[in-house]
DNA sequence: GTCAGATTGTGAATTATTGCACATAAAAGG
DNA sequence: CCTTTTATGTGCAATAATTCACAATCTGAC
């Protein structure tokens, strides 16, 4: 099948989550897994897991199953994970703090490279990781000097959109936004939201069933 | 339409963001709401509120769009989150924190009632949102004496799996997961995974294209 | 070298979701 | 009270996603 063909976006989302029972069964030394034991470990069917992969190419050998070190090189080279990723974040509250103190995200390739609030207090203050909060009139400067491709908003919600018009100015292209509001944006540029609320709301509506 | 139809897992979800729209109208003092502007905000199709709606009932008047008050009221209704869901919490370092100190859960009708942790160090404590940290070893207790009915777990991913089992003892059917790891469940029991990494995947596999 | 067993890759069938298009109904204006 | 405007609710067609089912193909045993 490979490529051209328009591809879900679920399949997207199904294969990135494909990638930690892959890791796992690298840390336990597994070599090679079938589609059945991986749609096990994901919760979902065995030929989606092969039509997924199809979509990319075939990686699998017929009676084997899929050599598990190749395939994860594979889908981090399909989602473009093979690589770092320079992020931004504004908004040096909780969450914020949380996510650059985080270690997973680099493990994955997603770099902090720059952090920014409009707080006088905290600006100046270097971070255990190694950063030095920016005040967010550098934004724009930073995110060209630093070439950072993905901008992180954990400001407050009034603040968001704000924000994020200065990241798009700024040619940033891709945001990850945790504040609770839709962000207003240009065409061309990706926007992902995260919600917590909406998970406990469908968890709230399934349990109530 | 109305009861009884099965309703799509992905109208649930949406029916969930209409909230935070209805909010800001609300706030806004916007009596009325057309599903076109409705859609615009939450960027999807017009046809497709009034669908997700008329699932439930017609809310809406021909001519003349929806009431925001009573929309909102509606679809708190039908989420099951017009009322209060009570909330456990394990892992109180950085994410689990940030989640407990945040306001807008409370203001959604999510509250943690319980917050533990295995750190000796830390149980004990008192927090400021009025709560003691509690030792892992009471989960099962408190859960049934403080009808926790959502358990959130928030610990390093190596302890994760043992938390939900510990959590599916007690008797909780929904969990909210922020660990890095796939749970074993049983049947019966709800589990929503919130994992960042695989939003910045989809950025950076979109950015790629 | 052949056969049994395993498991992929994929066309076709099934199931689910989306969006159009219009009948329906309320409101406002004359 | 009739006409125009507006916007809902929904049957239906189109599109999309999932799952089945099986031919294709590899491995290993004898
Ligand atoms: N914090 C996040 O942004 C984030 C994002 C996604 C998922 N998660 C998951 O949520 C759970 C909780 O995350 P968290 O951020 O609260 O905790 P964490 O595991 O990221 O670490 C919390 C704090 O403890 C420190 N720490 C990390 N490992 C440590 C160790 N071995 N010994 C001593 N200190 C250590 C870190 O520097 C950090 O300050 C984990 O399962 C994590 O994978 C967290
Ligand atoms: N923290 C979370 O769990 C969480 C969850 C979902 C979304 N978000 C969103 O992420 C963004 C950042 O969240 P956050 O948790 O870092 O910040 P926050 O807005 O939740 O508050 C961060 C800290 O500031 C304190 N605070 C809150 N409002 C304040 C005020 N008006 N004045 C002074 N102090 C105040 C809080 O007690 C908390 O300790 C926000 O848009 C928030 O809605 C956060």
């Amino acid at each position: 099948m490979s490529s051209e063909t328009k591809i879900p976006d679920a399949t997207i989302e199904r294969v990135a989550l494909y990638l930690r029972p892959l890791e796992k069964l690298m840390e336990k030394r597994n070599q090679v897994v079938s589609s059945e034991k991986l749609a096990e470990m994901c919760k979902v069917n065995p030929a989606q897991v092969r039509k997924d992969l199809s979509f990319f190419g075939g990686f699998g050998v017929r009676g084997v199953g899929y050599e598990v070190h190749d395939l994860l090189i594979e889908i981090k080279k399909i989602l473009a994970s093979d690589r770092e990723w320079r992020l931004g974040i504004v908004g040096l509250d909780d969450m914020g703090m949380a996510l650059l103190y985080h270690k997973n995200f680099l493990k994955r390739g997603y770099k902090f490279v720059a952090a920014f609030d409009s707080d006088p207090q905290k600006v100046g203050k270097k971070l255990p990781i190694g950063l030095v909060v920016q005040p967010v009139t550098k934004i724009k400067q930073l995110v060209k000097d630093l070439d950072i491709e993905i901008g992180v908003i954990t400001t407050s919600p009034s603040r968001a959109q704000d924000i994020a018009d200065i990241y798009f100015e700024a040619g940033i292209l891709a945001i990850l936004n945790f504040s609770p509001i839709q962000l207003r944006t240009p065409e061309c540029c990706l926007v992902q939201n995260v919600d917590f609320t909406l998970n406990l709301d469908h968890l709230a509506y399934k349990l109530s069933q």
